[in-house]
DNA sequence: CGGGGAATTGACGTGCCTCAAAACCAGTGG
DNA sequence: CCACTGGTTTTGAGGCACGTCAATTCCCCG
């Protein structure tokens, strides 16, 4: 390897040329904190799929942020039965909830092969406390995963489980999206078991919902590919802007059964 | 009111003589800081019984501790209806769902009579990259939320009702302890339909469980007032120790019905 | 003592889970 | 090129935990 393939390697991981940048750094900061930045930002060897990030459990030493791939996150019981708390794209930070405790609260397991950038803990305060700015910005980062729980918990707890896979594929098509995909093609990276798992419904009832919008000419499925057809009618579906719908007219209750 | 009452109001809502100190500001911390917060913290209006501390859209001005008293944090879907996302107790921040956005994402009611310190955000970001752990102190605080959220997760998506509300209990008797209240004695402070919301259940079945529980003399109710009879079961029915119990050997699935 | 919200209790219905089996697909090796 | 294997996904039949509806009962409070 000569030492021109290392600068550019170098430079290919750098924060400075990363094109997912205004994803984990705040927007306005200069070309010396840039720099900073990429002092210690370090690329970790690519995640196969279904290898782990970190286990629950493990003493917090670093943060990480998904720079292409996808990562699930998720809690054991007592009986080894998982709860996918997550699904993290690229540039999105993964390992916020052991801050509290200084250990992984849970697993964190790749979807498909994954790489990650990695930023050691101490480091990452210390450039906090020096670049104005950056503190608030991990604080943003971090209430942003609690509005994203809330939304999960709402996803789980009130909606139908029809709902639920509309909404589920609607978050997806959009962050999807955000990252600069085709917004009608969705690439699922995680099983279908995964799926069930993380809207709280048996895999069945996945497979057979999927199965129904096809049959709806709302989305096509064809294994992991997804296409969207019918954007307006998954977003009514989904209860997400309900314009005078007049079909399922269902009761909505304080606490359904399905959640 | 003379002087002296004014001083003593004074000095009873500062931070230094706070029997809650140690559960909002970070184990070592100086005397001069401490008096540097006791300059930012303001106390309110005390809240009655279902008043409203800030709705959701609102922009985020302070964050707020609950100093006694209660308060629910719920968010409301179009069709007007609630899920809460928690409950706080005395000692607990209330609003950091708000930084991501600048503005509440949730509304926050009162339970009870309720007394309030609040800190606007500018000054206590200002006082966080000051005083060295603090910004770490608010780091963690915001992580042990999102801690919260995944055990709420949880506790609605692979738990049986009876399961869910017998954590429920536990969780709040556990809650109560930890600031001083005898842990067998627990004195609701909201209602059936706030508990079955909280729990995704119909508030029916919560009122059937909590009858289910009394029959099985693990706990005694009267109205809002809960007495812990059997810890050893409870901890058993909310599958936290599960040391080898017989008779309800349900089968634990992907996602049960009732998540 | 009477009005009204909160909580309880009972009868019944159903959305989703469970169990079971078939179909599908990717990868491997003959 | 195709049969073989194992995991994933789909499809069907039946059951149950919890929701819904409706009617009391219980308190709190004026």
């Amino acid at each position: 390897m000569t030492l021109v393939q290392l600068d550019l390697a170098q430079i290919k991981r750098s924060c400075s040329a990363c094109s997912l940048r205004h994803l984990c750094l705040p927007a306005p900061i200069d070309a010396a904190d840039l720099s900073r930045l990429d002092a210690l930002v370090r690329a970790r060897r690519p995640l196969k799929t279904g290898e782990s990030l970190y286990l629950a459990g493990a003493p917090l030493r670093s943060l990480f942020v998904v720079r292409s791939g996808s990562v699930k996150t998720f809690v054991e019981d007592k009986e080894g039965e998982a709860q996918i708390l997550g699904f993290h794209l690229p540039g999105e930070l993964v390992g916020l909830d052991a801050l509290a405790e200084d250990a992984h609260q849970c697993h964190a397991v790749a979807l498909e092969h994954t790489t990650i950038c990695e930023v050691t803990v101490p480091q990452l305060l210390d450039v906090a406390s020096q670049i104005p700015g950056f503190q608030r910005h991990l604080l943003r980062l971090q209430s942003r995963e609690l509005v994203r729980d809330h939304e999960h918990l709402v996803l789980t707890s009130r909606l139908q489980a029809l709902e639920r896979v509309a909404a589920f594929l609607l978050a997806l098509s959009r962050r999807y999206h955000h990252l600069g995909h085709p917004e009608n093609r969705i690439q699922l990276s995680m099983a279908r078991s995964d799926i069930a798992n993380y809207l709280s419904l048996a895999i069945e009832t996945v497979s057979r919902l999927f199965g129904k919008l096809s049959d709806m000419k709302v989305i096509s499925v064809r294994r992991r590919m997804v296409h969207v057809l019918d954007f307006s009618k998954l977003h009514e579906l989904a209860r997400e802007h309900h314009q005078g719908d007049a079909e399922h007219a269902y009761p909505i209750n304080a606490g359904n059964q399905a959640g």
